[in-house]
DNA sequence: CTGAAAGCGCTAACAA
DNA sequence: TTGTTAGCGCTTTCAG
């Protein structure tokens, strides 16, 4: 079934056809109206790769999680529910206004130079990055850099500027600075940090929240009392350990992945949470409910960020640039049983 | 940068640069050389929408996780560790044999018959069905029959008879069928069992797998110590506190997220596992590896789906049409620290 | 408001 | 082994 066919079945050309399809306003109503029925009644889809090669851009985004660690083979960040979810709320919103997703793990330097082929061959007209080091400077390649492109969790100065790129971001500083403040006024003055991944910049601004809101109740920063993790489970697990030889009594984690393991070292140890020490993650992933006990955390609206993304570029299609530069969502803490007064007071 | 650039640069006609493009055999090695070193110099890329008029097909294929269940507004199917887990395999494996994968979240009933366009518009040229209900009959739908699709957790017998249709499965009759059997061989004659979704194959056949090792055992099935739940982990939370009425010291859940959500219903109530009640998972998800008692459990090889579902992807490129009708994938006990031997032993 | 015609970039007979 | 040519199905000027 081609336009030319619907055509001939409604005696029009198939210009009028292709007018009525792209939603052109000069088209007789009642004209437009008997070509949707007969559309509708062959059940006509265009071939659009046709319409590609005559003009209309693709609606596909690419979605592209990077996952390039080469110290570690085992766990993928890309598996996490972090991930995970952030990829099913993005082809979620994606779907609800038309376009589609193709999304592709990227776990090594040749996948990620391979990226630009998708937007040269036209198969994406944008892409989505997840997941990026803040100094991944692939991503700033000449040929992707003429084609929308979101970037979420990465330093916006870092970011060339053009008109079609836009940096989405968590507000990780204000999270992090929020949990640590919230151990504070619970009495503890030891607190650790497990960090996450250092060169992401989601690592560095929770970690620098942590180390503010330290720094403006007085209570000093002291760099002993910090783990540099990678966000990942064994991490946690293996920091915990560690970190508790510093006498800590409350351990803000940069997520619940590792927050969670970490309370398995906590209490390999003999020691009880949220008792001995409290413990925080960030994210507020599903499983941070049904683990005991329940996890404090920091929530990350994902769906705000989804939603953000595919907003602004649905605005990009309209204005062939988006409306700003970086946008910031804001996080808020979600306050459950890990974590508790501290012992002295 | 089109071919008939390159085509001029190398003095030949654009027949010859696509025939270099294609792999075609009928080329002089010198000519295939020197047009094969000015496509990497001019960085050319063929655009895709061109060869797809031309006839080549799409590279792209739909992965489409079907997640429609009215009851359950908020938990998401997708968004399980199960789910994503095989998606990125899936993807990860795709892209190394060149195919492109566009996901789709499938939530309503009106997003599954679209799916039926993305084939007709040529934008995917196959697609691999996960999260269907076992008697999803618009997966059978005319034009999607047309195309090859690999449908993964469904009986086979409900899948339409083509040539161009795959089942994969796992085997989760002998998974759970084994896992029970464990729990019988560790003493325990009060087994309980929160199932799956049981519109699902794989909640169905464990099912049936935990029951046929009680009738085996001569231990005989009594209904009363099922529940039937749904894969989530607010089923098997609520679902635990329900069963232990029964009196079991064992539980057989149909996943790890239920048998999790489980544990904490039963250390709620007071008891502990596995001193108290054992308790079995089934997927092998990393999370098992995390909580206290660490969770013995039934491996599902998620890579092996994967694998197969690409694989005969590949052959039926290359024959059209499959090797098989179903492939079944094979799982082994993973034990761990929430399985025990009964009290009374 | 509608039709005719050109062209998007590639592949695949068919000839040479 | 290579070139010529005719589409693939759609959009979009340009006329009318």
């Amino acid at each position: 079934m081609t336009s030319e066919e619907i055509a001939k079945l409604c005696g029009v050309s198939r210009a009028t056809v292709s007018r009525v399809i792209n939603n052109s306003p000069n088209v007789k109503e009642e004209t437009r109206q008997k070509i949707l029925a007969v559309i509708k009644e062959k059940n006509y889809v265009p071939i659009a790769p046709a319409r590609r090669l005559a003009g209309i851009d693709s609606n596909i985004i690419g979605l592209f999680v990077l996952d390039i660690d080469i110290s570690d083979s085992k766990s993928r960040v890309s598996e996490s529910t972090y991930f995970s979810q952030l990829i099913n709320l993005i082809i979620d919103q994606a779907n609800n206004f038309g376009f589609q997703v193709l999304v592709s793990i990227i776990t090594s330097q040749k996948q990620l130079s391979e990226i630009r082929n998708l937007f040269m061959s036209r198969t994406i007209f944008s892409g989505i990055f997840i997941g990026a080091f803040n100094d991944e400077i692939q991503l700033d390649d000449d040929i992707i850099l003429q084609y929308p492109t979101i970037i979420i969790d990465r330093q916006s100065e870092r970011v060339v500027k053009r008109p079609n790129r836009l940096v989405v971001n968590l507000d990780n500083f204000e999270g992090a600075y929020n949990a640590t403040q919230f151990l504070i006024k619970l009495g503890h003055t030891r607190i650790g940090h497990i960090s996450g991944d250092l060169r992401k910049l989601s690592g560095i601004e929770r970690y620098e929240g942590y180390r503010k809101a330290l720094e403006d109740a007085g209570l000093g920063f002291d760099k002993n009392l910090v783990r540099e993790g990678n966000f990942l489970d064994d991490s946690g697990y293996k920091l915990a350990h560690d970190i508790l030889k510093e006498n800590v009594t409350a351990i803000f984690c940069a997520n619940d992945v590792m927050a969670i393991s970490a309370i398995k070292a906590i209490k390999e140890t003999g020691l009880s949470v949220p008792e001995d020490i409290s413990v925080i993650g960030f994210d507020n992933t599903a499983i941070g409910n049904y683990i005991i006990p329940t996890l404090t955390t920091v929530n990350a609206p994902l769906e705000h960020i989804a939603e953000e993304c595919i907003q602004s570029l649905k605005y990009f299609c309209k204005h062939k640039h988006f409306k700003q530069k970086e946008i910031r969502v804001r996080t808020n803490l979600i306050i459950r049983d890990s974590t508790k007064r501290a012992l002295e007071f």
